[in-house]
Formats: structure tokens, sequence, C-alpha cells
RNA sequence: UCCUCGGUAGCUCAGUGGCAGAGCAAUCGGCUGUUAACCGAUCGGUCGUUGGUUCGAAUCCAACCCGGGGAGCCA
């Protein structure tokens, strides 16, 4: 154990070299006397070449055992090899075997999603769940990076909290020495004291929603980062939003080119909306926008196009049918594995093809006074390739601390729909400052006064208007490394129906 | 809670009323540059569960269980 580890990730520096590293067979292959080992050490995978002529025979029986997930020791010469994945192997000179596995249950195979997720605890190894997380990592370094650099106090706020903020959404009941508690769905109100004691705030923590939701966007236990600025009104709150979101790409295009690419990530998205002007529209822009000539006309092009998309791939795979019979061996296994993308892309187009429709009618018959749906957010932001900001939503379908406008109907909040479909990533507002307005908003909703009385005290001495909003963490993952379901983008998922692993 | 699709070998799937199948994994053998290596052989089954229809059910019907996708709600 004394010996200095190398680690795969600054191989690149140790040219022609020997090094030791330790690590995971992640796969194998042997050629007669030659076995190549894809090792992986937690920084990165590295090709290992062991060969027969070269070692002992220890180190060449062990190599030949191995065996996925096995866990070794090597030593060996960096070389550079155009052949190897990454540019660089190892010429091994000696192996030791730590552990040998048999069986390991992932393996470099399709698995569907609940055999994964049952397995999450290993699945977090494999390469897209590694990069992944690591993504995940420096988003949050890139949070913390932001806000520091700007002068905001992280703070904590309790995740025992005695009722809900709002009103409207279900919360986990727990028992507190006998009393009902709940735990937090979001630390705002406690933000607010905090703000009022630091000025400029931001709390980063678990958060829980105890809805039954199934849906590729929720989780019930998920993480969520708050500012909350004294002395902003709504247009400071959207440009820290904005200046934020913009920040926290930027630096992850920078440092982590390798993990998005190892995601298949299309970076275009990303990196123009680092240089261009997030949209910002109101409610009631948005709504005249869902419901105009112009957005029925985007849909029906956008059948149009997906029908035109299913017949070239319909003859493509007519095509390549024919050639299977007399093809050779490889080359059928190149058809075979291109027919089943085309069968899952249509499948995708015709699930689409029914859903447009309905995506359609729901846009033309939007009423003025709803919340946008799911489908809504996705059309109104297809027609940008930035972030939309919504702002100035009507006052009833809003919580009771927004402020609300001149003329009372407007609730001065914001939502920044992201784009490519990934919908509500920030939901925020200025609050209402007025000691009468929000006893009489508490009472309106009825709430009881009672229960917020600490935060009224906000209200009674020395008020000041201020703003806040809060960022969804795994849904900003899921949006920067392009996956289609928040459940890979936090190490151990909590969702109606899974608490385990 | 509702709508919708699914559950067949360890994994991914094919099989729509008549002998339970393929690829991968596993096991054994071969191969000196492999890239989800390849080639040959072997092993592998409570067809989600229970009941029904039928000469005969993986296949048809009913109920239930589990999972995927979506709605509502939201980050």
């Amino acid at each position: 154990m004394n010996k200095q580890l190398t680690y795969i990730h600054q191989l690149k520096n140790h040219i022609a070299t020997d090094v030791d590293l330790a690590g995971w067979v992640y796969n194998v292959r042997s050629s007669g006397s030659l076995v190549f080992i894809e090792c992986r050490d937690g920084s990165g995978i590295c090709q290992c070449v062991v060969n027969k002529e070269e070692v002992s025979v220890e180190s060449w029986d062990a190599a030949v055992s191995l065996k996925q997930e096995s866990s070794i020791r090597l030593h060996g010469l960096v070389v550079a090899d155009e052949r190897s994945l990454g540019g660089v192997e190892l010429q091994v000179k000696s192996l030791d075997v730590i552990q040998l596995v048999t069986e390991y249950p992932i393996t470099p195979k399709e698995h569907g999603i609940e055999f994964l997720m049952n397995r999450r605890h290993l699945w977090l190894r494999s390469q897209r769940q590694w990069a992944v997380m690591r993504v995940r990592n420096g988003i949050i370094f890139a949070i913390h990076n932001f806000f520091q650099s700007r002068g905001f106090i992280q703070t904590d706020t309790p995740i025992f909290t005695p009722n809900a903020a709002e009103g409207s959404t279900t919360l986990f009941e727990t028992d507190f020495f006998d009393e009902k508690a709940y735990l937090a769905q979001t630390g705002q109100l406690y933000g607010e004291a905090l703000a009022m004691a630091h000025g400029l705030i931001y709390t980063f923590g678990p958060t829980f929603r105890a809805e039954k939701s199934k849906t590729r966007r929720h989780l019930s236990e998920f993480w969520m980062i708050e500012p909350e600025m004294a002395f902003y009104d709504l247009d400071m709150n959207m440009d820290l939003a904005e200046d934020m979101l913009k920040s926290i790409v930027a630096e992850v295009l920078k440092k982590y080119t390798h993990e998005l690419s190892l995601l298949e990530r299309d970076t275009s998205s990303l990196e123009r909306l680092v240089e261009k002007a997030f949209v910002r529209i109101k409610y009631d822009e948005a709504v005249e926008l869902l419901t105009s000539e112009k957005t029925a006309k985007m849909l029906d092009e956008l059948v149009q196009q997906r029908v035109l998309e299913t017949q070239e791939l319909t003859q493509e795979q007519d095509a390549i049918e024919k050639e299977h019979g007399s093809a050779k061996k490889w080359r059928k296994k190149q058809i075979e594995k291109r027919i089943i993308d085309i069968k899952n892309r249509i499948d995708q187009i015709e699930e689409d093809l029914r859903n447009i429709p309905k995506w359609k009618q729901s846009a033309q018959e939007f009423s003025w006074g709803s919340d946008f749906g799911g489908s809504d957010e996705t059309v109104l932001t297809m027609q940008f390739d930035v972030p939309v900001m919504v702002s100035h939503w009507p006052a009833e379908i809003k919580a009771f601390y927004m402020k609300r406008d001149e003329t009372d109907t407007y609730a001065l909040g914001v939502d920044v729909l992201a784009p490519e479909g990934y919908g509500e990533i920030v939901g925020g507002s200025q609050r209402e400052d007025n000691l009468e307005v929000i006893l009489s908003r508490i009472e309106e909703e009825g709430l009881d006064p009672e229960v917020f009385d600490w935060y009224i005290d906000l209200r009674r001495f020395g008020s000041v208007p201020h703003a806040g909003f809060g960022l969804g963490l795994e849904r900003t993952v899921a949006w920067i490394c392009g996956l289609s379901h928040v459940r890979e983008t936090i190490a151990f998922p909590r969702m109606m129906g899974r608490i385990t692993p």
C-alpha cells in the first residue's frame, strides 16, 4: 500500500514512465497471448495490455482469470497509442488481483430501467452514470462559486417544519416528539428571515414533496437552491437568475467536455445560451403566443416533419432488410442493431404524432387565468432557442407571499423554462413586503395567521422590498446532461415506489 | 387517483390457439492488437399471480400484483 498511485486522468503526463494503478476491471477481452483490460479507477478508464511473453506466469494466470469489476493493482509502462481509447495505454509488467469477481450483474449490454434501478449502487460505476455524477458535482460547485463571488452567504433552513408553506402541496408527515411535523417542501420563508439578517443569502438543501407524481420531471426528494435578496425587485431577481444559469452552463462547458461527450450531449444549444439574452415575456404575451396562428402552424409543420421522417426510416428499413438475407455475419449484426434503432425512433414518432394534436388543442384552447401544463411549456419553449422567463402571472394562481402589481391582478412571479422541453427549472418572485397586505392575503387563503406569526414579524420590523427564487438541481442536471429523466441525476433517487437501494 | 403500454432463460427480446426460441451473460475450447472483440461447443424456463374458456393456453377472458410512459401538482 505504500506505493505512489497514479490516477488514470493524469496518465497523459506520465508517457514513457512506469506507474502503479489500482482499480476495477470495466471490461476484458483476450486474444491468445494478449489480454486487454479496460481498467477504471474512478478518475477515468484506461486500456491495459497484458502480453504473455512479458509478464510472470502468476500475472498471466491472473489476467486470464479476470472478470468484470474484479479489483486489481497494475504496474507497467505508459505509452501513447492511437488504437487505445483516450490515446494512452498501459503495457502491463505485473498484475495483482485484490478480489476476483464472478457474475457481476451489469454487463456491457443493454439493460432495462427497473433492473438498473434495483442495482443503482452498482450502476453508478457505469460510464454514463459516472459522467452524470461528475457534471452534477460541477453544477453544484458552479452554483456556490456564483453566489459566493457575489457576496451571498450560504445558510441552512430546517427540514422539520410545523406546517406547509404553500397550502396546496402534499407533504410527508412525521412524528416530532408526539407533535405532527412535516418534511420541508421549501426553505423560502426561513430564507427571507435570513436575508433580513445578511442581505444576500442562499440555501442549498434537500426538499420533500409527497405528491404521487410519476413523470420524468419529479422526485419525492430533491435538492433545491433558494437565493433570497433584500432590496431586490422582480427585474433584479430575473437578472440574477439569468446570470446564474449562464454562469453554471459556462463553467460546465469549460470543465466537463469529456463527460458531456460521454453523454453524447449536443452542446450547441448550451453554448448559444451563454452568449444570448434570455427571452422575457409576460404571462399575457405567453398566452397570446400559445393561442396564436403561428403556434398552430408550427405544430402542423412538426407533424409533417415527423411523417416525412417515418417515411425515410421505413424506406431505409426495407432496404437493409433486403440486404440482410445475403449479408455477411458482421453486417447482419449491424443491420439488426440499426433496425432496433429505427423501430425505437418510429415508436417515439408515433407517440409524438398521437400527442401533437393534443398539444395543439391544449394550446389553442388555453384560457387566461390557468397555469401552463407540461405540453404548453414545451410548445412555448420550442419557439425559442434560449430559456424563456415568464413573469406577471394571474395573482389567483400564485402563492400568498408573492407581491402583486399596482392593478392587484398580476403576481410579480417568474418561471424560467429551460429549452429543449426540460420545463420549469426556476420559480421565483418578488415577495409581498407590506404588513397589512400580507395579513389580508393570509386571511384570504384561509391560512392560520398564528402559524405565520414569526414570518409576519419580518414585515413588522424593518420590512423592505425583497425577492428570491428556487432552482431545481436535478432538473438542471437533467437539462445540461441531456437526460430524459431526473432519476439518473441523483445517486439514490427517492420517488413513488422507490426507496431502495 | 385516472389514462396508456408492458411482464417469456441471469440480461435484452421474438413467439397471437398445436414440441419453449434467439442474441448476450455463464462454463469449456480456439485465436498475438482487441474496442459492447471474434469463432466453436455446453448449460440455462413456475411464460408476473390466481381463476376461467378450450381436446389443447405464453397466446383468448377476468381479477389482482409489479414496472414503463403520461395527466393533475410542481423544482
